[in-house]
Order: structure tokens, then sequence, then C-alpha cells
DNA sequence: CTCCTTCGTCGAACCGGTTCGAACACGAGC
DNA sequence: GCTCGTGTTCGAACCGGTTCGACGAAGGAG
């Protein structure tokens, strides 16, 4: 069932039934009907492999996310999701890459022996040695996040300074004065994790511009250490009324803290972040957020990638994506601050 | 940087460098040397596409899951995190394929067009079209979950009329009389999902067996739904005092609603299921559930089919799991029950 | 009635690997 | 000295597509 097949039994060649496939050549409509008959007759459709090797594209996208090690959070899979069907309305597939420990094995997989025209990299790193090496060999990938030195990158981002400025301007105009910073875990913070090191930085800028009071903590992507953090957060300050947090997956394990602490959220206690909205939505109260748009990354993303792909020699485009914060239960005015500054207007 | 590039470099023939590199046949400790140092000087690596042409193996295989519009669970995630890793260590990619509404064009893209050597099938249904389809095609797959004719298949599943009907009895040993069930969502069941079914049936029959008075809920994988439908369950029998689902994604909902009706659990009400254990951990108080092992699942779903490629003759082989329920702080014993009878020993 | 296009088709080469059969050199056995 | 087996290497065919150059037939212009 190759092609051969088809056209000895279409009583063509090789070519005229590709032609006919590709349009690429005019064929008469007679020899294409019957062709099309053969094809239909065999539920006939080319081989992927030697297609790929005959024209160089192998019509695959490569999605180079975080190891298993790490727990996943929500926001992984929305985006995920949204890449495959994005890619899938291109006519792409995708194939998923551990960027493990020895992530090199896999990385080279993917490009050293092409298996994919294109790649999509997931937890950007300030400093990235994949980013980097892909740039040097100009292959076509886009980044979900942002290098420090991301010039000449395609990438779409989130702002986090911006969005985790925007949580402490909405706590500090609630008046809360004494606030913490809740991060993903210090080995990503130390590794140079993006969302974790922009975030600091708003989240520090911000604080100092209002004059507030601040502590920061890292804090393991799970409900346990989620509940851990918040009693350390209330063991160093018992005063703090506030946190900020861009680790959505121990949000379960905030919450249970605080309520364990018999801190009632949000009257006693105000909860905010950067957290895909589905998620905010899981907790009680939801959660005063600015939502992480997963799934319209995903689909900026791929949509970057195919355009790089059609223009090889195109300029490099990006997104900064910064969503306003919804507004949910999980916020309220300081009630017993020192210092009670009027909220704006709401 | 093929093949024939190095072979001239190395001064030996094309066939030799291939030799030296699959170590099919002997070659010299020399020329071997001269071959390897050529292939380290260039970075060379065989090209994936040619490869497979040549010898009919991808080294992918494809997994086969849900749509992006229904919400993912968490224990999706796991699963296919476990999967990919897997894969990596027997040298396998793996390749997402979206089972959407035309879930054909998809599925045809990986079957017929010989992108994958095998596939994992989540999602199934006890009359699965795909199944049935790949089961005549002899193509190798291994499902998870198991259709209502699993005979002949290669799959590992769950024993969801078995998990349930622990949940009920577990409810009913701490004196629970009028339970409620909240499964997967409508257009699921009636679609015929597996978990769904099973579950409702070991819910019914386990709940009939223990003479419990039972309503059951179809609900949306969301935390609005979740809520949604515990409203319902207490404005249909305000005497209900616990619920069992399958539904990972409403849970949160399901616990606000029990919060917003001012139904302390566990004091007031028990909450329980089948739910993957990170997951439980998120909610407060944690969920008292059968812990789905996503991670071994995948595991076990990988190692499958790499047997059945490995030995396209053997036998079926399958995996019905049954994890025990873990004890958290979700159930506690009906204290104002008309009919009390003592729990067990706990 | 020629000459020149245009259309439709074919054969051959190519993509980059794998694999089979054969050839060659060499040493052992008779 | 001849035969035979073994170790090493090469050339050619093949996997299943795509694509280029050429060629014959049909049709229009001169």
């Amino acid at each position: 069932m190759n092609i051969g097949e088809i056209a000895k039994r279409a009583g063509v060649s090789r070519s005229t039934v590709s032609y006919a496939l590709s349009g690429k050549r005019s064929v008469s409509e007679e020899t294409r009907r019957k062709i099309q008959q053969v094809i239909d007759e065999l539920g006939y459709r080319p081989n992927a492999s030697a297609r790929a090797l005959a024209n160089g594209r192998t019509s695959t996208i490569g999605l180079v996310f975080p190891p298993a090690g790490n727990h996943y959070t929500g926001m992984q899979l929305d985006f995920i999701g949204s890449v495959v069907e994005a890619a899938a309305a291109y006519d792409y597939d995708v194939l998923l890459s551990p960027s493990g420990v020895d992530s090199d094995r896999s990385f080279q997989r993917l490009l050293a022996e092409r298996r994919v025209d294109g790649a999509i990299l997931m937890e950007i790193r300030l400093q990235d040695d994949r980013v980097d090496h892909l740039g040097e060999a100009n292959f076509p990938a886009v980044c979900i996040g942002r290098t420090a030195s991301s010039d000449g990158d395609w990438w779409v981002g989130l702002d986090h300074t911006a969005l985790v400025a925007a949580c402490v301007h909405h706590l500090a105009d609630l008046g809360h004065r004494r606030i913490a910073f809740v991060n993903r875990p210090e080995h990503l913070l130390r590794a140079g994790y993006e969302s974790a090191h922009r975030g600091l930085d708003g989240f520090t800028k911000a604080a100092a511009e209002r004059g507030l009071t601040t502590r920061t903590y890292c804090c393991g992507d799970d409900a346990p250490s989620g509940q851990t953090c918040l009693e350390r957060i209330l063991h160093d300050d018992p005063a703090t009324t506030a946190l900020v947090t861009l680790n959505e997956a121990a949000l379960g394990g905030l919450y249970r803290g605080l309520s364990v602490a018999g801190r009632h959220v949000p009257r006693d206690f105000s909860v905010t972040g950067v957290v895909a909205g589905r998620w905010a939505e899981t907790v009680t109260p939801q959660l005063t957020a600015a939502d992480v748009p997963a799934e319209q990354m995903g689909r900026l993303a791929v949509e970057l990638l195919v355009e790089r792909l059609d223009h090889p020699d195109a300029t490099p485009r990006h997104h900064l994506l910064a969503p306003p914060i919804s507004l949910r239960a999980s916020t309220g005015p300081a009630h017993a601050g020192t210092d009670l500054r009027s909220g704006s207007d709401d």
C-alpha cells in the first residue's frame, strides 16, 4: 500500500500520483479521478517518514517541558493542551521532550536527529543554555518566557514583574502594610527561573514604592510545602495580613495553613497572586489573582513558531502579556492596620 | 553531515559506517576508532526520518488523549508526565494526539501515515470505536481503562467498581445512611466512559448491599459545576451526610458548596472518592480517597506497549489496579443519623 | 503545412539511512 | 599446494516518497 501500488492500479507512474496529491503540477481531470478512486478504495495515506525524508520537513514540533520530578502545575497542563490543539490546526503534530537531568540526550534527539521542524521551550531561565544553543544553531524555536538577553529571540511571556507589582498595589490600596511573597521552590530560583526572579523583582520594587514591610519565601510545588510555608510566615511575623504568590501548586496548602491558624480569608488575611484562572476558582474563597492565560499563550506560541517556520528570515517577534487582576473573593481591606489608607474605589 | 560524509572522511564505505554504529556486523577495532573520531568531530547523528524509513520503526509512541475542550484533570497531567519519562527510558519519543471532535483525522495521521510504532489510549469508553479499529488492524496499542469486551486487549486500568464500592463501605461503616454520588459530566456518561459507568455500578451495588439511601449526580469537570452540584444535592435531600466522587476537577467546588451551606467537613458531612493523591492533598480538610496511581499507570502502560512492540505475537496482558483508600481528614462518623451503626475500629 | 507553446505524463535521480550478497585477504587444515 | 572458513569491507538495492528534465500530443500562430 505505497505510492507505487497506487500508481500501478491506476495505470500511471508514481510521479503522477504524487503530483495528483500535491497539486504541484497539473494533472488531467480524468487521471486525477482515477487515482483518487484507487486511493479511496485502498485507504492509502502517504508514509510520514518517507515524506519527511524527501522534503526535509517532519510536520512535527517539539515541546520541551520540565521534568516529571517537578510536580506539574495546572497551568502547564492547560498550556500543553492548547499547544497540541493549535498545532493540529496547522497540521503539525507535537512531540514531547522532557528536559530532565540529562536534558542533553533528549534535546539531541529532537534537534540533531531532525525529529522536529521547530520547538517550543517551557520554563525558561534567565540564563538558559538551551536557548543559547538553539540561537547559535538558528534553530526555529519559541520560548515561553524570556531570558535576560532576549533581543534576538522569539518568545511569548508573562510580565511577571508587572503582574506581581499589580498584586502588591492591590493589597496596598486595601491598606495592607505587612505582606509576604511566596515564590517557587528555592532550587528553581537558584537555577535562575525567569518567573521566580522577575516576580520577586516586581514584588520588591512595588513594596518599596509603597513603603511596605515585607518578607519573601521560597516554597515547594505542593500543598504540604504551602502549609509549612504559611506557618513560617505567621511565625516570623504574626502581624502579616496578606500574601502574594506565584506558586499555584502550593495554593491549597497556604489556604490550609491559614485555616489552621484561625485566620479567615479575606477578613483576617488577604491572598492574591498569579495563577491560572481555572485553578484560582478551585479554592474557597476564590482567589483574586492575575489569571495566567495559559491557553492563549499556547496558541500564540504555536502561531509564532509556524510563522517562523514559514518565513525563516522573518525578524524575531514576541508577545508580552499582562492580564488584569480578576477580583474574586480572597482579598479585602486590612482591618487592624496601624496606618490604614483607604482603598481606591471598590 | 550525513552518513556519506562521515564515510568519505573516514575513508570507508557508507555501509561500514552503518555497521560500526549498529554493531550488526563486526568492524575492525581500527576502523571503528577512526569512524568514531570523525563522528565526534562533526557531531554527527543519524537522521531519524531516514532511519525510520529504512527499518520501519519510528521509535515513537502515540499518546491519544482527550480533547482540550474538556478540562484536564490533575491525574491526566501526572499520567502524561510519567508516560513521557518511562518512554524516554526505553528510547521512545512521545507524540501527542488529541482525540477531538474529528478524532479521525489525527488518528489517521498517527496510524495510516506510520508516525508511531504503537499507541497508548486514554479515556476509554465501554464501546470504543478506536479500540475496535486498532484491534482489527492488530495495531500495537495499550488502553488506559478497559472496554466492555476487553479480552483480546492490552490495558492497564483502575478497578473503579471496587474502588467506589470501597468508598461506599467506608462511609457505611462510619454510619452514613444517605449518601450521594458525584460522577463525571453527563455527556461523558452518555458517551460510555468507562470510569463513569463502572464507578456508578460500584456505587449502586455497594449501596444496595448496605441498604443505603442514595442519589447520583453528573457534574461538570470544573469547580463552579461542583458547587452547583452540591447545592442540588442538599436541596434534593437535606439529610444527605456524605458523598463519593470520581470528579477530581469538581472537588474544590464541592467543598465550597459545603462551606457555603454551613456544613463542616468532616463533622457534618463526609467526602471521599477516587482522586490522585497529590490533588487530594490540596483541599482542606485533605481528602480521604482511593489515590489514583497515575504515575504507576503511565509506567505500566509504557512497559506493556514496549513488550508488545518487542514481541508482536505475545499474548495480551493487562494490569487491574485497586489502590487502597488513604485515610486523611475528610470523613468521619455520621453523628445525627437515625440508624447509626457503629464504625469498625477507628 | 510548419513551428512553437502548453499540457499531461513518464523515467530517473535523490533524500539518508539499512541490509544483503559478494569479494578479498589471511591463516588453518589436509 | 589447494581448499576452506573467517573476519572485514564494499557496492548495490531498497525503504516510500518528491522533484526535475524530457518527451509526445494537441492546439494556436504564422
